[in-house]
DNA sequence: TTCACGTTTTACAATATTTTAACATTTCAT
DNA sequence: ATGAAATGTTAAAATATTGTAAAACGTGAA
């Protein structure tokens, strides 16, 4: 189920947008402010955030950047009023995928949320670039300055996860949880194990390093 | 009949891949600059349309936006020397579908055509070529120097399906979904025997090779 | 019915990956 | 500084996955 998070203060409008979106199938979730947004998108993993610019407590600029602070991939789509140039300009600077200006069309509107959707399913959620490495999850390889990098499925998942959330530190236990079986009886060293097997074979990469969080677990930090 | 835009100011280049497309079996317009592009785009309902980047009168990246502003849907595929980032996103943002680097292989470059056409929606070719060999899906039939390979209906499908997703892997799962009934009780070791038969009978085969992802399923990679 | 042919299962060998376990080293609180 | 706890490291052992050949199965044509 594809998961949309809609951050608009005006309720009628939210609410519209809401039910327009559930009727194409999409699953949402509405806040109407900024810093409920936030909170709301660290809780759910969701494929598209839409959100207005001009809110009470935290507008959409500062919720795009703290978006973007911990997550590069998930496409956001400002809704505004605003037609001004700085304020376009400024959106796409802080990576937002597209602009929509209200009033708009419903139809028009769906159809953007499906483009920006389709692009993102397309290209950037499938592949990821950190420094010299290139990782490609629907050919499951990756590459460090153009020459593959062999990786076991675990290795490939741990570490596309890892960069996907930069700086964000994974516990032991959330990994296994994520990665192993349900019933799988293994021990929580395992994966010390795998992050030492990951940083020898990443040692060639430029653009990141594991750390370790003593007492916590683990994270990739850009540099 | 499937019409494509080819704008590429280097006469020789569009020439080239014009011809390569019209041997599949495509439609193709010459055009040798952006404005050119775009009115002929304006005229022909064109299902592709595949743009350099650097050319005079308008740019790719101009043309692209042209076009966005009148159609949405239309795949575009640049193709062009640069290999700079910023240029890629951009044109990912413009919702460019996919972006081929020259010099590049004509192979390789009408599988893209392919696998554009086929995200899009629209019927792609029923031939497909792979160094020394050829595939019809209309006749399921399979030819390797010219002579006939013999391949069962399952051998066949499971071959296209791997040649026209270059180095995609595919699970066994997925595999199964899609060439297998619904209620059928197959193993998903059936999926191996059939790789060791496509493997043995694809032996002579020049241009691709099938590979094992452990833990995950196969892939074809072009070589 | 038998035969031919494609499909599926099975069994075992060959590989590759994952986990354990042991010991070394580092970190942190006191 | 010191010791307990946490983490690093490594290789062998345990598991899991894949390759392959042969047999079993199913189906339609002769």
């Amino acid at each position: 189920m594809v998961k949309i998070l809609v951050v608009e203060d005006d309720r009628a409008i939210n609410g519209l947008i809401c039910s327009c979106l559930r009727d194409e199938g999409y699953e949402t979730t509405a806040c109407y402010d900024g810093e409920a947004g936030l909170n709301a998108f660290a809780e759910g993993s969701y494929a598209l955030v839409i959100s207005d610019i001009m809110m009470p407590n935290m507008d959409g600029f500062a919720l795009a950047e703290e978006i973007r602070a911990v997550n590069q991939q998930v496409p956001i789509l400002f809704m505004t009023a605003k037609d001004d140039k700085p304020s376009k300009l400024y959106a796409y600077k802080l990576g937002v995928d597209d602009y929509v200006v209200k009033p708009f069309d419903t139809d028009v509107f769906m159809l953007k949320v499906a483009a920006v959707l389709r692009r993102a399913g397309i290209e950037a959620t499938k592949t990821l670039t950190v420094g010299n490495l290139t990782m490609n999850s629907d050919e499951h390889t990756a590459y460090v300055d153009g020459e593959e990098l062999p990786l076991t499925v675990r290795e490939f998942d741990l570490l596309f996860k890892f960069l996907s959330y930069p700086k964000k530190t994974f516990t032991r236990s959330a990994l296994m949880e994520e990665f192993w079986d349900y019933d799988s009886s293994a021990t929580s060293r395992t994966v010390d194990v795998y992050m030492a097997k990951l940083r020898d074979k990443t040692s060639v990469c430029d653009g990141f390093e594991i750390l370790t969080v003593h007492g916590l677990g683990y994270k990739a930090v850009l540099k």
